[in-house]
Parts: C-alpha cells; sequence; structure tokens
DNA sequence: TCTCACTACTATGTATTACTATATAGCAGT
DNA sequence: ACTGCTATATAGTAATACATAGTAGTGAGA
C-alpha cells in the first residue's frame, strides 16, 4: 500500500528505534526489514539519514565490523537515552492512536 | 500530552477533514475542538493553513455566513474529491497502525 | 466613548523530515 | 573488465506544523 509521505514523518524513526531495540542490526538489514514488512517504499537513503540522526543525538552506540560480502556495515546498539526515547514514541504513538479512533466513533 | 511534531504530520490534515465530514464548520471551532479532545497544542495557525490547503486542492466548499458575534465565518463543506480524501486517510491510517503493531508486538 | 476580551481570518518565516538522486566502495561470478 | 549485489554516505528538494504577528468585527463594562 501506498503511504503518505507525511504520515511517515515521526513514525519512521519510531520503527528504526524498534528494530535497533530488538537487536544489534545496521541501515541495509533495517531497509530490507521494513520493504518485507509493509513499509515498501522506503528507501536507503531514508533509514541512513535516520541512522546519522540517532548517532548525532546519541541515541546509539556503534561497532563497525566487516562482512563476508561487501563493505563494513555499522552496527547499531540503543544506549539508555535511545531506550528512553523509544518508550516515548510508543506512549505518544498509543495516545495519538486513542484519540483518533474517539475522532473517528464519536465525532460529539 | 506533548505530542511530537512529526507524529502529528499528515494526521491533522485527516482529523481536520473528518471534523468537517461530521458537519459543516470553520476554522476557529475546529482548532477549539482540537485544544479540548487531546490536541491541546494545535494552534489556529495550524488549522487555517489546512484549511487553506484543502481548498487550494479542492476538496471542499465553501460558504461565508454572518457570525452573531464577531467577523464572519467562513464555513467548509466536503466534496466529494473531500469525502474519497477522507476515505484514503483512514484506510491509510488503519494499514500503518496495523504494521507497528504487528511490528512492537513480533519483532521477528 | 474608550478599552478590553473574545472571535475569526490572513500572512510570513522557520525547523524538521522523508525522499530523490548520486557517489563511493568491497566482493563474487562471468 | 564488467555486471550485480551488498553497504554506506550526502547534497538537494518538497511538504508540513508551528511561532508570530497583523487585521478586523462585535459586545460588555468603566
Amino acid at each position: 500500500m501506498k503511504i503518505t509521505t507525511e504520515l511517515l514523518k515521526g513514525v519512521l524513526e519510531g520503527i528504526v528505534l524498534q528494530r535497533i531495540s530488538a537487536g544489534e542490526t545496521y541501515g541495509y538489514e533495517i531497509t530490507q526489514y521494513l520493504n518485507e514488512h509493509g513499509f515498501e517504499d522506503v528507501v536507503e537513503g531514508t533509514v541512513y539519514t535516520i541512522l546519522m540522526r540517532l548517532e548525532k543525538q546519541q541515541l546509539v552506540a556503534i561497532e563497525k565490523k566487516k562482512s563476508d560480502r561487501g563493505p563494513a556495515r555499522k552496527f547499531y546498539q540503543l544506549n539508555a537515552a535511545g531506550e528512553e526515547r523509544l518508550a516515548q514514541f510508543w506512549q505518544q504513538w498509543a495516545y495519538v492512536s486513542t484519540q483518533l479512533t474517539q475522532l473517528k466513533e464519536n465525532p460529539a
């Protein structure tokens, strides 16, 4: 399904955080995961910008590891601040989601 | 609850469409409704930009009516294209919402 | 009459963010 | 050498929520 760009804003960062939280991973893998799990149109460039942003905000720890195929991978792990950000994201998502459901079902 | 700006992108337009769909209304009223229903921090300027955008994209019909208190109000109504856009929004929202829930509960 | 509060819309500028497009680089197979 | 797959990086663009300020009309109270 084609999703409006604007609906993804904020959401994508949350998804990336969640993926990293689920286990050490890197940009290319995250992109593939997204493409296979309902977000077909998300491209590599988008994921890398998000990762760079997380790094800049010091929410992740980074480790470079050699790959058997292609250039070295940058593995990401959430630090304490990253976990907190992720928790915040889910809270906010739940809140917005609840409000929207109410709005739709009870327009009064 | 304080919601990250980015999480609101795309969502706010959907909410405004839904409000108009629920019955002829105008900018000031929509703003107040939002402020009283979980989106305290949304300001008038934001709502009016959305309304102008909807008008530009020809998703709404407009009628000016005198008010008993203050200047004339611009009442908005959805036309066919607007109703379709609203339906699309809910579809996309449901989709993203489903994917996110799966992602959270089943990280595999 | 003047001021204030409330209502209502308009306009400008800014920050954030997803996307496009492109570049770089390593390795395998032909 | 060439192609294809893996993997990261980055400059540029468009969309959008927000902050802020301005304009205006109405009615109430001093």
